[in-house]
RNA sequence: CGGAGUGUAGCUCAGCCUGGUAGAGCACCGCCUUCGGGAGGCGGGGGCCGGUGGUUCGAAUCCACUCACUCCGACCA
């Protein structure tokens, strides 16, 4: 009977995680955070549009989500969970179950009803508001749930940035009148900012056609990429204020900033030397809709003058699956992913660079112990591997520290800590290393 | 939805035009030599050549249909 590997249950040693990576690039993916994302062994496609998350790609989008989830609940919003299917009975109601035409993925249960895959969720969430809620007392409230949705765009492409299916969080906001749905409004204006920029962002916000949702009040969120979609123009007064951190939603949305089929060289009221210019993907887009919902289906509260009123609502949504994407093309070089550390799958990639040398492997068992210890995400590559192909597959993942033990370093006592970012390097001792780490 | 392509080993691709029994590199398995930025040698495993039908003595190859995927355009978190 062969002695247990120390490895067996200790699923953060690479010998045993499950992180297929690739050396080519393949030729089904064009843009680079596709490509990184295949390479990396972050996702796999399953179908045109619809991707299967592997546990390196699955921890990332779990890091997303958990900013998305307490920047919501610090603005006082409350999260819930609706269904990805749903009756085709409310969506007739409010008149989108023609609107939304062939995006809308329809399907039929056993006993012939009517059903669909959810794209978004206004006519539920508004339903669920109606059923329980009376008085104007009762408002505000901001509900959101991060959910999968699904639209069949007839031409998906990016990998999960403009997938069919795809993971979004979507809010809803309720409020008496216009002047409080405003401030609901600000509210989220403000903490979308905050949530793109703890991702390591720079969200710029732009005016923005309601589309097919409606409204009058609207923006999306755009982050800067040079590979981004659309190009965008800005004041840079504006990235410059966010930049700052001074997150105050009328300052801002004083400054101008347009998507390109919106921007009109003769009509901008920026000065020229203070016009930028980038790519720009959409990462978040908000709404105020006003009563657009709350009247066909019925959701009214009594105010304090005992009328009976429509609601008036918002929806704020963030694509939680495409941000990953977009968190790549912000940030990778030609060597790979260079993951922010607030997003990165693990904060530490160490490297044993000698696994079938016992000191080398005894010392990097250490460090590996000791990181666990003190709480830090750490994956090991403790494979029996050349350096090279090591080096290159850390690279490839991007995690933000390396760590690298090899004979070489352990005769005079240190070990290499390199930044992914920017790639800088330092010999130091296995301490000293770990002090950093640790703090 | 219009236009254009591509489907051959896990990945990247050759072979197809000109029909004759399936190839390369990488990856994988074994051994040897290596070992600090994707090494080298020897040996090995792996394919209903996307599917269906047709032409033919014979089809990866020619023809028809079909499915999947990709790209450009119009539309979108």
């Amino acid at each position: 009977m062969p002695a247990p590997s120390p490895g067996r249950r200790d699923p953060m040693r690479l010998s045993r995680y499950f992180l297929p990576t690739l050396k080519e690039n393949p030729a089904e993916a064009q843009i680079v955070s596709h490509r990184l994302m295949l390479r990396a062994g972050l996702v796999r496609q399953a179908s045109a549009g619809i991707y299967s998350w592997l546990p390196l790609g699955f921890r990332v989008l779990k890091r997303i989500e958990q900013i998305v989830r307490e920047e919501m609940d610090a603005a006082g919003c409350h999260e819930v969970l609706m269904p990805t299917i749903q009756s085709a009975d409310l969506w007739i109601k409010s008149g989108r179950y023609n609107d939304y035409g062939k995006e809308m993925l329809r399907i039929r249960d056993r006993h012939d009803r009517e059903m669909l895959y959810g794209p978004t969720n206004e006519e539920l969430i508004t339903e669920i508001f109606r059923s329980e809620v009376r008085s104007y007392r009762q408002l505000p409230r901001n509900l959101y749930h991060i959910q999968w949705k699904f639209r069949d765009e007839v031409r998906p492409r990016f990998g999960v940035m403009r997938g069919r299916e795809f993971l979004m969080k979507d809010g809803y906001s309720f409020d008496v009148d216009f002047e409080s749905a405003r401030k609901s409004y600000d509210a989220m204006f403000v903490a979308y900012l905050k949530t793109f920029r703890r991702m390591g962002l720079t969200p710029i916000p732009m005016r923005a056609d309601a589309g097919p949702i409606g409204g009058d009040l609207s923006h999306e969120f755009q982050i800067v990429a040079e590979t981004g979609e659309s190009a965008v123009f800005y004041d840079t007064d504006l990235v410059e204020l966010i930049e700052q951190g001074e997150l105050d939603a009328d300052r801002l949305k004083s400054l101008y900033a347009a998507t390109d089929d919106k921007h009109d060289p003769k009509t901008c009221p920026v000065p020229p030397e203070r016009l930028g210019t980038a790519r720009g993907i959409e990462v978040g887009h908000i709404f105020y809709f006003g009563t657009k919902y709350a009247e066909p289906l019925g959701a009214t509260v009594t105010d304090a003058d005992g009328n009976q009123v429509p609601i008036h609502g918002g929806s704020y949504g963030i694509g939680v699956s495409r941000l990953v994407g977009a968190i790549i093309e912000a940030g990778h070089d030609d060597a790979g992913i260079v993951w922010p550390e607030s997003v990165a799958p693990f904060k530490v990639g160490l490297i044993n660079l000698k696994a079938d040398d016992p000191a080398t492997t005894a010392a990097a068992d250490g460090i590996y112990d000791r990181l666990r210890g003190s709480g830090v995400p750490v994956l090991y590559d403790d494979r029996d591997e050349r350096a090279g192909a090591k080096f290159a597959d850390m690279d490839l993942i991007g995690l933000p520290w390396q760590l690298t033990v090899g004979p070489r370093g352990l005769k005079g006592g240190v070990v290499e800590l390199k930044r992914r970012a920017g790639g800088e390097r330092n010999e130091l001792s296995i301490d000293a290393a770990l002090a950093r780490l640790c703090g």
